[in-house]
DNA sequence: ATCTTATATCAAGATATATTGATGTGTTTA
DNA sequence: TAAACACATCAATATATCTTGATATAAGAT
C-alpha cells in the first residue's frame, strides 16, 4: 500500500502532472529541458522529476552530464491509464524548446 | 483538472483507502458503522467521507437521522479501475458491527 | 418541550508537502 | 588544473492537510 500511496502521492500536484504530460508527448527530455520549457528553477523541476520517478512513472538514463528522463517501460496497466486520463485534461503543456546543449556527440 | 487533482487527493490518504475499500465491499453504511469499525472519532470519519464524496467516489442518502455512504453509481471507468487496484491492496478492512441502530423502523 | 442520537462543521495544533536559494557532486571544456 | 555545466540535495520558509475536541444542526424518543 506504501508504494500506491507513493504512486498517487507523486500524481496529487498541478506542476507534476505537467511535467508527467510534457514527458509523455515529447518522449525523453533532459533535466534543463523540462527547466527551459516551464521557466521553473532547476531544483524544484529536479524534485519534482524525482517525486515522479518514486512513483513508478518515469526512470532515467544518465549520458555524460546529462540525465534522460522517459516514461518507464513497461509501464503496467494502472499507471498507463492514468497517464491516458492525464492526456486528456486540459493542461497547458509547453513545447519543446531546446534550450541546452544536449545532443549527443556535443 | 480541478476535479481530477480533487479526486486523486481523496485517495491520497491511507484512512480515506481503507474507509473506501469498507464501503466499497459492504455497499451501503452510515457514518456510524465507519466509526465502529474503525475505532475512529466521529468528526474524523464524517470528514473523510465527505472528502471522498467530493472526490466523486461516494453517493449519500439521508434516511431520518442517518447518513447513508455508497459507492456512486454509475462510476466512470477511472475511478472503478481505482477500486479495483484498492480492493487488491492489503489494507486491513475492518469488518462490518452494527453498533447502531441504523434499521429502518427501529 | 426536552433530551438523546446521528451527523456536520469549526478552530487549534500537529504533521506533511512545496518552493526557493545555497551548496555538493560529477562530467566536460578550456 | 581550473572553469563551466548539468544535476541532486539540503535548509529555511510558506502552504496545505490531518487530527482532535468543541460546537451546531436536525431528527427521533421520552
Amino acid at each position: 500500500m506504501d508504494i500506491f500511496l507513493k504512486t498517487i502521492g507523486s500524481i496529487n500536484d498541478e506542476t507534476r502532472l505537467r511535467i508527467l504530460n510534457f514527458i509523455n508527448l515529447h518522449k525523453e527530455v533532459c533535466v534543463c529541458d523540462v527547466e527551459n520549457a516551464f521557466g521553473m528553477i532547476q531544483s524544484r523541476i529536479s524534485r519534482h522529476l524525482k517525486i515522479l520517478k518514486d512513483g513508478g512513472f518515469l526512470k532515467v538514463e544518465r549520458k555524460g552530464r546529462w540525465a534522460f528522463y522517459s516514461i518507464r517501460s513497461p509501464l503496467d496497466s494502472f499507471r498507463q491509464s492514468i497517464l491516458e486520463e492525464i492526456k486528456h485534461l486540459e493542461l497547458n503543456t509547453p513545447s519543446l524548446k531546446k534550450g541546452c546543449n544536449n545532443v549527443v556527440g556535443k
